[in-house]
RNA sequence: GGGCGAUUAGCGCAGCGGUAGCGCAGCAGCUUUACACGCUGUUGGUCGGGGGUUCGAAUCCCUCAUCGCCCACCA
């Protein structure tokens, strides 16, 4: 029994746990349960993917969330699974076959000779981040895992794109779409990002038809000029009014073009004169619609200029072209002026490449249940942790746009729709012989969006459905708010009538120690599982989760896991000093026999438990993390475990088994406060230590996972065991006192190891427990009651209470002038706090305004000043005559 | 251009109306029989600047500055 290791050994222990759980269908739920259901859905990483240290993040704090609901009570179900994603998956398959030289373009395999490869990559590489949150701990129902490509779940997303389209929301439509030439697919907005950076604008000038005079125009884009079908100027530009309706020559086209009128144009602009290219840009296609202007497409879908952009420029790449055409307006004298131009560019999130705006035809969605979402977050019928993000939403959901859901890809859900001839039906099956299915795959997010209750089984009523949906909580990163948290909001409301969660916590981003964001590029994301290996996922998930305010990013540091594995090591060996110490397991506390320090650490514990609460209660694990850290280590292992030796070395047997009854009643509740935080290493000490041998199998028995959460200890429980205000205030004077003892110690250079030989001078004894507590805690031998003594001239004295000195003879070790430095200093901080508690008080409005309570505070303040300045002052007289 | 966040000890952060705290680092000492992944003591801060509210402000309000995110069709 006493033989555990002296360090915490993270990976013996690890896999055995998470294999017991397995085995023991720990993490099943049961939708037949009695117990009140609480739920939660993964995001689902892409399959493909790896986990990263945001996916710790991410999944420790569900975990969390997951193992304090068990212990609650509650029949818990985190359902997990991964998202076929798409676009990701699609290229990283297609960058893989052309490596391998199996193609050059999907094109070349087919469809579905392509589609046989993606299922094969999946297959072989897909799972991993399953095997890796394991490893983490995550106490998922892999009973229920779910991929977003399975049968059952395609049929959902199948039949939720006709039940839109039936009700007339989905459409398909001929609009300007964001375009990833690389993908060679539609994008929705969202997947845009907007890349500020340093440009050119460029001034060209385009000659007036039939004259020597021409026009200035400036662009960002010199290849679009190649199809131009337009100039346009302000309606009230006065510079400009009489060109309205004339021509101008378009250079290397040599086609003449319409000069427009349109209140688009900014005339403070540049020069006031844009070009217009109505196929390659938005604004000026929708100028074009109102000025029946021809499309003239010169970009093609891959990127390359087509024939229409004349045979110089054909087939080179946009960029190239856009050199190509600066050098020919230059030497043809039409470049006027290049300037510097800071501007934003629109980039696919995906392919990291420029997008092009694009006309084509593509399926859209027109969101259902706004107005009932919109409401849902702004009412509270769904919370978001931290509230703040809720503007973000609101905002969105405000100027909502239609959502582009179809992607001329191959991997994913084909779009439910079928064309014979002129016919078309949407439907989830085939109508039969002759009909074709649409080409088109939708957004991955359109299969998300169904994610907590497709998961479960709708459309049917299944009894997971009814037991665990809505979902309880959702865990998740701010910069998908808008691609995922709002749209599972809208698509709960549509398809099931009720939101889809109650409360939403955002994570933070975890950044480096410079505050970069984590990326494969920089090379400064690490990887957790080494970590895991290093130091223990217990660790991992402490040490990540003590650095993880709410609501804040996250600068991740090494450190902080070596701090989490520090932690484990210490409760680890608080543990093992229990078990050197042979006694029944758990027994009564007798009341009669607690000392005061036995009385402290039971209301240290109280509190613990009541902020752990709040801590939960707000989301805020970074403070529960806080508070254990702070419990455990400053105040049990620091104070009480070193207290704790008087008693279990030099006490009697009755007194012994005592302090080890409480040290079992605060270990017992501690390592269930753990549990959520650092599921391994509490439950390998809950059977270590036996704590699980007198609860119910169901209920800590077998497992810590069910142990009950600890409750507040309550009032009768005090006033049983006498925990009273009085003991804190004792027990804070003593650790000063102790603290001042220390301090001479170290003023004076005295070895730990060299044992004291105090003198208590009065006219009464301390209690013998108290002094052998004191003894202890400061490395000494005796404390010698003396009602006369006449100390040697300068010897350190500490007071500990009202009529008592302290005396610390350490002959020939002291010198009067440093003590009388020490004194000096110590003086010169209590003058300090007495001057500022004086002005206080005596400020008139002050104790005429504040609340007594205050007042009282500060007067008693003041007070224990003073009197710790007259006994320093009386050593220092001592000194002095 | 709009919105949101951050600014507290060398570094990373808590505190969000009543004595400025934690961790790391630093300094000094310790193989004290749970733990050197440890123990003890200790040095660092006019809480970004300026105004205001209040008996009292790191904490509330205004303003400025710096940094960072998000949203927005000025070519």
């Amino acid at each position: 029994m006493s033989e555990i290791p002296k360090a915490y050994e993270p990976q013996a222990v690890e896999d055995k746990w998470y294999q017991y759980w397995l085995d023991h269908k720990c993490f099943t739920a049961n939708p037949r349960s009695p117990k009140p259901a609480w739920s939660i859905v993964i995001p689902p990483p892409n399959v493909t993917g790896v986990l990263t240290l945001g996916h710790v993040l991410n999944n420790t704090i569900q975990d969390i969330l997951a193992r304090h609901a068990r212990m609650n009570g509650h029949e818990v179900l985190w359902l997990p699974g991964t998202d076929h994603a798409g676009i990701a998956t699609q290229s990283v398959v297609e960058k893989d076959l052309r490596k391998q030289g199996a193609m050059k373009h999907r094109e070349d395999l087919g469809r579905e000779k392509f589609l046989e490869k993606v299922w094969d990559w999946k297959e072989k590489h897909g799972g991993i981040i399953i095997q890796q949150l394991k490893k983490l701990g995550a106490s998922c129902d892999w009973t229920r895992e779910r991929f977003t490509m399975d049968p059952e779940y395609s049929r959902c997303v199948q039949q939720a794109f006709v039940d839109l389209y039936n009700k007339g929301l989905i459409y398909r439509g001929k609009r300007m779409v964001n375009w990833d030439p690389a993908a060679q697919t539609a994008l929705s907005d969202e997947e845009v990002d907007m890349i500020e950076e340093q440009g050119h604008l460029w001034h060209f000038k385009y000659p007036l038809l039939g004259g020597e005079a021409f026009l200035v125009v400036a662009t960002t884009r010199p290849e679009t000029m190649l199809g131009d079908e337009a100039v346009a100027v302000h309606p009230d530009d006065p510079r400009y009014q009489s060109l309205h309706g004339k021509q101008v020559l378009l250079p290397l086209r040599d086609k003449p073009i319409p000069i427009i009128a349109d209140p688009l144009v900014d005339p403070k602009f540049a020069t006031g004169c844009v070009k217009v290219t109505p196929a390659h840009d938005p604004a000026d296609y929708e100028m074009a619609l109102r000025h029946h202007l021809p499309l003239t497409v010169v970009i093609a879908l891959d990127g390359t200029m087509t024939e229409a952009a004349g045979m110089d420029f054909a087939g080179l790449d946009r960029l190239e072209a856009r050199k190509a055409v600066v050098a020919r307006m230059e030497s043809l004298g039409l470049l006027l002026k290049v300037e510097n131009y800071l501007h934003r560019v629109g980039y696919s999130q995906r392919s990291n490449v420029p997008i092009e705006p694009y006309l084509s035809e593509q399926w859209f969605l027109r969101y259902p249940a706004v107005a009932q979402s919109t409401q849902a977050v702004e009412t509270g019928q769904i919370k978001f942790h931290p509230e703040r993000w809720s503007k973000t939403y609101l905002h969105w959901m405000v100027n909502i746009k239609d959502w582009c859901i179809s992607r001329q890809l191959w991997w994913g859900h084909r779009v439910p729709v079928w064309r014979r001839d002129a016919e078309t039906r949407c439907q989830v099956d085939s109508p039969g012989q002759g009909w074709t299915q649409d080409s088109d795959v939708l957004d991955t997010w359109f299969s998300s969006w169904l994610w907590p209750f497709a998961t479960m089984g709708w459309p049917e009523k299944t009894d997971t459905l009814q037991k665990f949906y809505p979902t309880t909580d959702l865990v998740t990163g701010p910069d998908i708010i808008f691609f995922w948290v709002a749209r599972m909001i809208m698509a709960g409301f549509e398809f099931t009538g009720q939101p889809p969660f109650r409360n939403v916590y955002f994570t933070g981003l975890i950044r480096d120690k410079q505050g970069r964001k984590m990326s494969k590029s920089l090379g400064n994301s690490p990887d957790p599982l080494e970590l895991i290996a290093k130091y223990g996922a217990d660790a991992l998930r402490f040490g990540v989760m003590r650095s993880a305010p709410l609501g804040q990013d996250i600068l991740y540091d090494e450190q902080q896991v070596e701090l989490g594995r520090n932690f484990c090591n210490k409760l680890w060996n608080a543990c093992r000093f229990r078990q050197m110490h042979p006694g029944p397991v758990q027994g009564e506390i007798d009341p009669g026999l607690l000392s005061n320090d036995d009385k402290w650490i039971l209301l240290r514990l109280d509190s613990a438990i009541a902020e752990m609460d709040a801590a939960f209660a707000h989301y805020k694990f970074s403070e529960a993390a806080a508070t254990l850290y702070r419990f455990f280590w400053s105040e049990y292992c620091d104070w009480y475990v070193e207290a704790s030796k008087a008693p279990l070395q030099g006490g009697d047997s009755a007194h012994k088994a005592n302090t080890l009854a409480v040290i079992d009643f605060v270990l017992s509740h501690t390592l269930r406060l753990f549990h959520p935080f650092l599921p391994f290493i509490t439950e390998e000490l809950w059977h270590d230590m036996a704590y699980s041998q007198d609860m119910p199998p169901d209920q800590g028995g077998r497992t810590i996972l069910f142990a009950p959460w600890p409750k507040p200890l309550g009032e009768d429980f005090k006033l049983h065991y006498g925990l009273s205000d009085d003991v804190l205030r004792d027990m804070a004077a003593r650790q000063e006192l102790v603290i001042e003892i220390r301090n001479v110690r170290a003023q004076f250079r005295i070895p730990a190891n060299k044992k004291l030989n105090l003198v208590f001078h009065s006219d009464f004894d301390l209690p013998s427990d108290e002094k052998a507590v004191i003894q202890i805690l400061v490395g000494a031998d005796s404390i010698k009651h003396r009602s006369e003594y006449q100390p040697p001239k300068g010897e350190p004295v500490v007071y500990p209470g009202p009529g008592g000195k302290l005396f610390i003879p350490i002959a020939g070790l002291f010198d009067a002038d440093a003590e009388k430095a020490r004194l000096a200093k110590e003086l010169l901080k209590i003058e300090a706090e007495i001057e500022k508690a004086q002005t206080k008080l005596a400020n008139p409005d002050f104790a005429r305004k504040v609340p007594p309570q205050v007042l009282l505070e500060h007067q008693q303040r003041l007070a224990d000043w003073q009197s710790k300045r007259a006994q320093l002052q009386d050593a220092l007289d001592a000194l002095n005559s």
